[in-house]
DNA sequence: AGCGTATCATTTGTATGCGAATGATTTTGC
DNA sequence: GCAAAATCATTCGCATACAAATGATACGCT
């Protein structure tokens, strides 16, 4: 921002300073970037959602846990991870049983087919990273990343 | 990246190049950015969500436009957008019209309340904005918002 | 004119995502 | 020990999202 932008117009193209413009906020092109990275999941993956597949790679990653902590993990609340582990029990993708001491605990596993399943989607998933960020140099890639992180973390 | 890159461990707390960490993974962190924004979006403008408010101030600045190519102009499929359209005539924001010459289109405009009400939130949205990029300095802002358009236009 | 294609709006089905409420259980504080 | 507070899982209601199918209308081309 230099001085300048305080009182005149910003360079044709560049991001109007005064006025509301829907394109320009932050809020709506992340939107849109989520959605591009979806589509290009949805396409590699098919048969497996992007919540889907994060719960599953945690649980790969991390071993057996308990719904709601699984929830943590992969930031979902009670109610949206517990919609997440059931269509992946129903499929058999994961086990569920009581934890062994605390009667309100549900542990939440990975069945054998489960474990197949991230093991053979591991490579594609980072097919997906890979695609999702080639609009981007290494360099510009390292750098949205981190920004990026911040912005997410607060 | 440099060279050492390709075939050492990245630095402790830098991004592994080899093992998949979900936490790592671009379309992970976007969704956590996005659940934050909503966050912030929620705490200040509590009783219109942000797709609701896209459609509002798009409106606002293009005028009465075709159910459907409001949807294009905020990033909403036909279905999307219709339930969003629903919700707001529902509320009285916005006003339904057949097309004059085309039977086929139906035509959205604000409502003088859906006017007033823009124009009430235009500075609040403006906070969200500001709000949600508080993390990052100006120079990252500016930053950020070019890698991140260049990622949503792919 | 007329046929095939494209566009617009709608509906249905599935999957997040979150707030709020509930009941069961555990932990804490005193 | 025991009452209050916290945690876990579940459920309900609402609001995106998108794929796919449908019916109505408009358009292109011959």
């Amino acid at each position: 921002m230099t001085r300048a932008d305080e009182t005149s117009k910003a360079l044709p193209g560049g991001p109007s300073t005064d006025a509301y413009e829907l394109d320009e906020q932050v809020g709506f092109i992340l939107r849109k970037a989520n959605q591009r990275h979806l589509a290009i999941f949805a396409a590699r993956i098919g048969d497996l959602t992007p919540p889907q597949f994060a719960a599953l790679a945690k649980l790969y990653s991390v071993g057996a846990t308990s719904q709601n902590q699984l929830g943590q993990l992969v930031a979902m609340d009670a109610a949206t991870i517990k919609g997440v582990i059931d269509r992946l029990k129903a499929r058999g993708l994961v086990t569920l049983e009581p934890h062994e001491s605390d009667r309100r605990r549900l542990m939440v596993s990975l069945s054998p087919e489960g474990q197949e399943t991230v093991e053979a989607l591991l490579p594609e998933a980072l097919e997906v990273t890979e695609e999702t960020l080639a609009p981007l140099t290494p360099r510009e890639t390292a750098t949205f990343l981190r920004l990026l992180t911040k912005l997410a973390e607060g």
